[in-house]
DNA sequence: AACCAATTCAATGGTTTTCTTGAATAGGAC
DNA sequence: GTCCTATTCAAGAAAACCATTGAATTGGTT
């Protein structure tokens, strides 16, 4: 083989990471896998795709390594290889954040306006859990809270919310945390308390963020 | 908007800098403008593709925001536009170590043994510069030294070395260093000069990670 | 103005991606 | 074994991607 073509060759290899994360689909995915291991049907079911097409991408991720597999009985459980193919997404967001042009207009469009929303930081978060004066409020959907969440927090999918504000605590301050940055229940959860005259606010970015800066969890994930 | 197309939406949006980077040809453009800008002629013949298809790679880089230009006369150089993503090659490049298939097969392929050739590390070097007892020698093309480089550092292109090997001072280990862990110029250079007796080694990794590190560094480069 | 060099543009054809649809497979329950 | 469920496979069409070719632009030089 030539120097020109073995060189070709490594370079294209070498994409093979960007190319398997170049697709909003399969971006969803990984963003919805970083939260913890879920089978086929369900997965579809978050990026809204038919089974077949799904099970196609995740294969597609499956090649280049970015996933695994775990066969339960007739359920397949998909789950990231790494922590670094979640760094490699956040690295990719970030860097879309700062170059690509109408980045932030798209994402007003679909997160909404933010300005009214109180946030408060994972260090101040950490902070206040040692006092105990806070109650902290996991509204991702229950397969998700079951793999892992903050130590201490509490599960109320945001489908179910409304129905269920009366399980909240009262009197204390509540922060509602989600998938991370892009992830609106969390959103949505705070000006749902709010309006019902709770004192909410919501966590800057979300789960995987707070495992990454390995501050302390709970439930499966390692 | 629905919010399922919204959300969609933002997602492709999202990926567009890994589907800027997604190409092996582009890869290699983004390596080798990690090293300093350069006009499209240069580029063209870098990557060893024709100027009407490096032209056309170079400005889907500059409608995803990775690159900027430059007019100077008749010439337009490229550079890339924050050190982000340079950081993005990396972390891409890293990631596909980890898990891409086959990829130490097809570096092996294109880098040859590696096992034979001293390297030293940043540190180890940075180390031993300030004792002055070592010869940092820049073995990439020359626009790329005038970029930049290793403050100290001498050049002698790669393809010059064999004829010019009587400039390097005697007594002294040389190390030699070119664009990183995937550039063979440093290798070839290490090489040659221990076949006519030399003591030399190669810097791990390149100059781009070496300006990463906050290294010091002169010429162009801010 | 005429010419030249560097780069971009536009059109073409071949390849790869992506979604859809419907059939095939593999493990579990009866 | 037969049925059922979760997932994968296979085939096809529309769109996007990529290398090639030759013409068009843009700024500089004579």
């Amino acid at each position: 083989m030539s120097d020109h073509v073995a060189k070709a060759t490594l370079y294209d290899a070498l994409t093979q990471a960007a190319k398997a994360l170049s697709n909003g689909r399969r971006a969803e995915l990984v963003d919805v896998l970083a939260q913890g291991e879920r089978p086929v049907e369900e997965l579809a079911d978050e990026i809204g795709q038919t089974i077949a097409n799904t099970s196609q991408h995740l294969q597609r991720l499956l090649r280049s390594g970015l996933v695994k597999t775990r066969r339960d009985g007739t359920r397949i459980y998909y789950s990231l290889s790494s922590p670094v193919v979640h760094a490699l997404w956040r690295t990719m967001r970030q860097t879309a954040e700062e170059h690509v042009a109408g980045l932030q207009q798209l994402a007003n469009d679909y997160l909404g306006d933010r300005s009214k929303l109180r946030t408060i930081t994972r260090d101040a978060l950490q902070a206040r859990l040692s006092d105990g004066d806070v109650v902290v409020l996991d509204v991702r959907p229950e397969p998700e809270y079951t793999a892992g969440h903050i130590r201490g927090a509490i599960t109320i999918p945001i489908s179910d919310l409304k129905s269920r504000l009366g399980e909240i605590p009262a009197g204390a301050e509540v922060v509602a945390y989600c998938r991370g940055p892009y992830c609106v229940y969390a959103d949505d959860a705070v000006r749902l308390m709010t309006r019902n005259g709770l004192d909410a606010a919501r966590l800057e970015d979300g789960f995987p963020e707070w495992v990454a800066a390995r501050l302390p969890i709970e439930g499966r994930t390692p």
